[in-house]
DNA sequence: TCGATTGTCTAGCAGTGCTAGGATCGGGTC
DNA sequence: GACCCGATCCTAGCACTGCTAGACAATCGA
């Protein structure tokens, strides 16, 4: 038992290997760097066994975004946290924003992952992977109080969210000047929250 | 003179042919499949004469981005104009981004073109194409009005806008369920402009 | 009518995602 | 310890991609 045991564990190890090295691969060069061939040559193995892991490219993509929602999910929980503890709202949801961008800026390959490609994931669905519905879950805590009244949190989260997703995506594809983020995030604060 | 002059107007009717061919393919079956051959095929002619009139695929999804930018600005003038005349603010921008929203809903292939995919364009510089420069100043029309006092009427565009594109690209990749998209566009009016 | 220029096509390159089928290695059994 | 068999992995190849070199033909000016 102890030697298959230790084969699904190697197996597992070589599965996380494919993702962190299709991730970074993916931020060091962008997404269409990434093919099976290259990534294959750095994991040190031949292109079938991504195969044997993944149904295709588009698994792997996947995989790396459920990563991400995870870590996306945990830097914005992280980033409100303090403004939460000293009840100031106003704060509280500017550290949202601020870290909702840092990350995208940060690790644009992976934002990308989550929410421009094809990952061949559910969204807003009952067959949603977890950490997407814990990312938004994210979003939820934090903007559901300032929604206003008789307005339903979630739909405000939505529009908040496609607010702060717009700002990033538009950014970063060179169609907005990067230098008025910090005021664009102020103005999106000011005006959408209800403190 | 007359034989050089029909050659270069049919050199240019091509052109256009390449063009509108390359948008209903994608948006009929999605950028993926437009590719040089099938465009070549669909144009009845072979793959070089793709090359004599672009540099490559990339400048033939930003001539579709220019078509549609400009269609988009007129889209957008259009809805505005009734309750621009009428002296109602709150209609007025309620209007253009129904109008926003319904064009990228129904030009999805042309919408991702601009706003999504690499056209070799530049935006948001001195050397910006005039037509997106003008879908900008569209926007800026309706909505600098409403930026409220003390903030600037540009970067007050550019959030709406930011605003409007995030709700656009997350519905249409399932990440926003469709339904409440006319909610999501009150409460951004609502809230986002000073009237 | 001839030469040159312009225009177009055939054929091919290097690269892509993905897969069939053969080789090889290791564990379990006698 | 020797053997077999199954799991595992790789080589080679498919059909496709964007793009281009060079051959060919058609057309224009002299």
């Amino acid at each position: 038992m102890s030697v298959q045991e230790r084969k699904q564990r190697e197996r597992a190890e070589r599965e996380r290997l494919i993702v962190a090295t299709a991730r970074e691969l993916a931020e060091q060069q962008g997404w269409d760097a990434v093919t099976t061939r290259r990534l294959a040559e750095r994991i040190e193995y031949s292109q079938p066994v991504l195969y044997s892991h993944f149904r295709g490219k588009r698994e792997i993509i996947g995989a790396v975004a459920l990563e991400g929602a995870a870590e996306l999910a945990a830097a914005v929980r992280a980033a409100t946290s303090q403004a939460s503890a000293a009840g100031d709202p106003h704060a509280r949801v500017t550290a949202l924003s601020r870290a909702y961008l840092a990350f995208a800026d940060q690790n644009p390959a992976v934002y990308d992952a989550i929410f421009q490609l094809d990952g061949g994931l559910a969204y807003a669905q009952e067959d949603t992977p977890e950490p997407l519905k814990d990312a938004f879950a994210a979003l939820l805590e934090c903007l559901g109080e300032v929604a206003g009244k008789g307005v339903h949190s979630g739909l405000f989260t939505e529009v908040f969210w496609a607010s702060l997703h717009g700002l990033a995506t538009l950014t970063r594809a060179g169609r907005l000047p990067p230098e008025d983020t910090e005021t664009r995030v102020a103005l999106l604060v000011d005006r959408l929250a209800v403190l």
